[in-house]
DNA sequence: TTTAGTGCAAAGAGTTTGCACGACA
DNA sequence: TGTCGTGCAAACTCTTTGCACTAAA
């Protein structure tokens, strides 16, 4: 929430990590957690990550962005989530898992991310319904934007 | 049980529906819909449904089942998700989409579908921040079960 | 009898993996 | 310099599709 915290980028971040690791910044993956923080709002596939990416980088595999992708995934910095409209595509963003809920659009497809106090209600009731202990919470909305709406075009 | 010819009522709704249309009620869409309605709750993937009839009409192909899958889905008769355990693998049940939420124990994969008034308060709040539309809401909760919070074998 | 639905095989998407080479610490 | 990461190709998984045949209405 407090952007002033995060004072290194994503890119510096991750190289910290992997160096404490044995781990190496390449500049195949200095790309990709570019484009991942450049495009924050925008819960990029695989393939579009590696589209927006070929052109600055011509050997860049898609391998190589799929590898990338899984190990930010597995260390937890960044989330991946499966929208109704891609059918099996996975997209992935640099929100946390948890508390970070999704509103897609059905005419024009935007993603808009927000945030909300009644998931730890929904939590609550849960857990004292059916006595689970919920780890995490995700809220899916579709309908349509502000735009869309009113009619405008795409 | 034994004179009824049709044991699931759901298959005997899908038959009018299908009537009314030129199509058909055949016996691999009648096991089916019969093995939908008996697993209600279980959310089984497609190969899984498969995998439960082919003793039962051994010659019974996975193109049919996901071909009947998908004549329901278009219909709304069933409702398809992607859960996070699954990477990819759909999953298919009866409930609506609209209000009609899930958890998923991390530990055992078991799945409990729920209903939460809250989820109005979300759509309500959401609607008012940004001024979209909301048509549908999906809750996803993830965690531990009852069972296996309690440390117990799966 | 008509034609919708099936089984089959093959194709398509999306994603992962084995391997040898190249480059980061 | 050792070995981690990459590019590449091939494999893999899940799902869809074209086609000829079968069977429901």
């Amino acid at each position: 929430m407090h952007k002033e915290e995060y004072v290194s980028s994503f890119a510096v971040e991750v190289k910290e990590y992997l160096s404490c690791r044995g781990g190496r910044m390449t500049p195949q993956r200095r790309l990709i957690l570019e484009a991942l923080e450049a495009n924050q709002a925008e819960h990029l596939t695989a393939e579009e990550l590696y589209e927006k990416l070929k052109s600055k980088s011509p050997s860049l595999h898609l391998s190589t962005v799929y590898r990338t992708l899984r190990l930010l995934e597995a260390e937890g910095m960044i989330g991946s989530r499966w929208f109704e409209k891609d059918r099996g595509q996975e997209r992935f963003d640099m929100g946390q898992t948890v508390d970070h809920h999704h509103f897609v659009c059905k005419r024009c497809g935007q993603v808009v991310e927000f945030e909300t106090p009644f998931s730890q209600t929904v939590e609550a009731q849960f857990e004292n319904e059916y006595g689970c202990t919920v780890e995490s919470i995700s809220i899916h909305l579709s309908g349509l934007c502000q735009n869309c709406r009113r009619g405008n075009q795409v």
